[in-house]
DNA sequence: CTGAAAGCGCTTACAG
DNA sequence: CTGAAAGCGCTTACAG
């Protein structure tokens, strides 16, 4: 099965292939006339741009890739989900890759991963994306890349959450609902979002007049099991927290699995709550609270932006300093696993 | 950042780009001489072979896509997990493509999907691949793929699940906790696995000497909550099953959120198994017993054995009909959902 | 506004 | 065993 080229087309229309390549990219000098030959001819020759050519002339792929170091699989996917929808609707094929946070040799092998595909374009996905080395690293290549997290130190464009208000929010609620021996799990200490949320968890505190206990504060990893672990610690306090904030849902399903595990009832002797709706939110039981992150909208916006900036950038289009950032803000999910202080 | 190419490592070592390409392809006729001299050249500039080169050239990229069809998402990150395993350990790119099982125009779409991206090879997940259609628009256009599920209609090369074992396994297990009241939830229609699970499960009851009880079967369509509505079915039986068997595990949590959501306590009134010990077992409570399908191992033997695929047909090494199948047997995991009757 | 030439990095087909 | 030529499908830089 032959396809056609560039060339079948230029025939058809009775033009240089350069015209044709120029009405494919949408290129200005070419005259209403011309153009519609063109046009037709690409029509009726069924012609479709083979994205190897153009990649080799222009040493740029326009292919993607999402860097992922394996997070929630429920976050993982929502992500993934936006981002390949909009890969599709631009007609992209989006890579993956990935990483071992810690590795020794990550920024080696993410740049034999951009040598071995010629992706011009990363979405990064946090932790990977406060991991500074590798901005530089891709800056110095000069491959574009989006962060899915919050500002951080200048580098690059991003798509935040608004993790201080969604740590507020939650905090505050539970204030409302009479909890005032609260417990904390707190996020990847290596993590921007971890300090944000922690910031806004303490100021709701401040603004409802809580004082703050240390001792109502654990480490977690953002990960299940530091959800499980951090709480076993949380609930040998005496008295118990009677309510538990864990910074992601996959902690606060770690939370909980240990609080069922000790036959205590959630949520009548524990609230807990969590940040991200995530799918595991609803398939536990009793269903947990949440703040919920439009992910895969946030996957979707992050593509599209750095979609556009590849495209603008091989269209030579103006494309300065300007940053185009996008913060989006959730809302809280009241389900099942919070209820009011008797 | 200049990148080196073949014509400099072929002035490097004295000898013609031929005679490079040669080596960087593992041909025959090149004295060992020249290839030594040859390797030394390619150490010494630092050479990486643009892909985009050879596949402009030979007109295949090596690139491989995962097609999905966004099924139970602890399942697909754990093959997914395997796949891109392989892919780094290969040097090659992973693209994803989701797609709609349902959709009226996938075939199209994927064909566009092929188009843009010049993938030529596909790991087809369940449900896509018993999908005919797709596996005979592939064969046409000679795109490779291999399909993770049993042997279909003889279409292409698998790698395959017991999933006969697995159901027969956890039937016989349930059996031996003395349940013979054993509701059992389907999987989906147009799956084959689900008739093989079936087939299973009955012939395990019938070694048994249990009768089969159509009452105690309901349809399923292996998400989440399809097993609730089925578990809410089977337990309005009077009197209500004892156990009950989801055919996959993304079912079973739903079956185990329902039996909670009535006061049912799991296991001491229902036990409850599902099968493929996806990450959710182990995170609701109590943990889900269930059979283990080694899913990362057959994700990553399934794009081997694509991968080497391509690259025979590239050196045109021989390449017959012989299929290379694999099959990967699971085992039993018991956990906490699953009790004896008294 | 349009096109002929040269080139991106590699391979195939052929000649020696 | 080795290489010069032509080509994969597109673009850039230049000329008109």
């Amino acid at each position: 099965m032959k396809t056609t080229t560039i060339n079948d087309v230029a025939k058809q229309a009775g033009v240089s292939k350069k015209t044709v390549s120029r009405v494919i990219n949408n290129e200005a000098n070419v005259s209403e006339d011309t153009r519609a030959k063109v046009q037709k001819a690409i029509v009726e020759t069924n012609f479709k741009r083979n994205p190897l050519g153009m990649a080799l002339a222009k040493n740029r792929s326009l292919f993607i890739a999402l860097l992922t170091d394996n997070p929630s699989p429920g976050y993982l996917m929502k992500l993934q989900k936006g981002i390949l929808q909009s890969c599709t609707e631009e007609h992209m094929g989006l890579f993956l890759y990935d990483c071992s946070y810690n590795s020794n040799n990550l920024l080696k092998e993410i740049e034999e991963f951009i040598d071995n595909t010629l992706v011009d374009g990363f979405v990064l996905a946090p932790p990977i994306c406060d991991k500074l080395e590798l901005l530089e690293m891709l800056n110095r290549k000069n491959i574009q890349y989006i962060r899915i997290g919050p500002s951080y130190k200048h580098q690059g464009e991003f798509v935040g959450l608004n993790y201080y208000k969604a740590s507020y929010d939650v905090a505050s609620y539970l204030v409302r609902l009479k909890h005032t021996n609260i417990g904390y799990i707190k996020g990847h200490p290596d993590e921007e979002s971890s300090t944000i949320k922690e910031n806004g968890f303490k100021q709701a505190l401040q603004d409802n007049k809580i004082n703050w206990d240390s001792r109502l504060v654990a480490q977690g990893y953002y990960t299940y099991q530091s959800g499980r672990d951090a709480a076993a610690l949380l609930l040998n306090n005496k008295p118990a927290p009677t309510a538990i904030f864990a910074s992601n849902d996959e902690m606060a399903a770690g939370v909980l699995y240990e609080a069922q595990s000790r036959g205590i009832k959630v949520p009548d002797e524990l609230s807990i709550c969590g940040i991200d709706d995530i799918s595991i939110t609803t398939k536990v039981f009793p269903n947990i609270t949440t703040y919920r992150h439009p992910l895969v909208n946030i996957g979707y916006r992050a593509a599209v932006l750095l979609i556009n900036r590849l495209k603008n950038k091989q269209s030579s289009a103006p494309y300065g300093d300007s940053k185009n950032n996008e913060t989006f803000d959730g809302e809280l999910v009241i389900r099942d696993s919070t209820a009011s202080i008797k």
